[in-house]
DNA sequence: TTTGATGCAAAGACTTTGCATGCTT
DNA sequence: AAGCATGCAAAGTCTTTGCATCAAA
């Protein structure tokens, strides 16, 4: 584990106990907890820790860059600390996967070159997320 | 708009005024509404009825793989009755692009043939939605 | 010392559920 | 006529917020 101290301190983020214990819970899993679970993580080294505080701190990692909040279509939501440019399938049952660097950077390179800049011309500064549906049905809307 | 009292009934829907009201709603519009916009969208044509009952209609539409509901990582669901084989981008805040179906279909083919076998492995008969982020910051985690 | 983080509890947003009633089949 | 959908309100889950206190810079 590196030195989160002077990680935060690059990323102008005050360095609490409570949120050193957060990053390294979620840093040291690669099972995308939910707030609720990083809180559960936590309490053998932060007892009494509040709840609400893990919340904060995990919006004050993701807003500085140090966590990202995964994108799913129920439940909680769920939290990743690995920074490595990597996509996520996330099932219809809440399961999260990692997909390796090198996939997910060789599937964004396939996109076409102009989709980048079609969307960046909507989206101003915003991020996102392409979500891309696998094992489609193709019922054709309008049968008789 | 083709004829929703068969299309429910091929996929086993019981024929309601609100749920044809709901469908009706979420079909004519590429907006992919909230289930509170589309109670609102309804209220023109089914005044009085519930929001509960919305959300009731969209879980029996997305059952019957009439609608889907879209990953998203902040706030209200977001549905979509549009069953053509697209993608979404969901920006992070909140805003849904189609992405068309032949760059969606593209995207996928793209993907190496072994991804979906391993993820099926792991799968079993789930499904899921791949996120994949746009614009990676690729901070390396442990700089110095 | 100043500023921002924490803890708690309360409120808030979104969604689901139980039960009596009504409508579809 | 039987059974599922509806409406309502209540409860549930997940998350945010206000405020007094406390710790980090």
């Amino acid at each position: 584990m590196p030195n989160v101290r002077a990680l935060f301190c690059r990323h102008n983020l005050r360095c609490t106990r409570q949120r050193v214990g957060v990053y390294r819970a979620l840093a040291s899993t690669k099972s995308h907890p939910t707030a609720e679970t990083l809180h559960r993580m936590v309490q053998g080294a932060e007892p009494g820790m509040s709840l609400a505080t893990v919340y904060n701190t995990l919006e004050a990692l993701c807003q500085a860059g140090l966590a990202r909040k995964i994108a799913n279509v129920d439940g909680a939501a769920r939290f990743d600390a690995d920074l490595s440019d990597h996509a996520h399938f996330v099932t219809d049952d809440g399961r999260v996967f990692d997909v390796p660097p090198d996939l997910s950077r060789s599937i964004r390179e396939s996109l076409p070159p102009d989709f980048r800049g079609r969307l960046e011309r909507s989206l101003g500064s915003a991020q996102g997320v392409l979500n891309i549906p696998l094992r489609p049905e193709a019922e054709p809307a309008g049968g008789r």
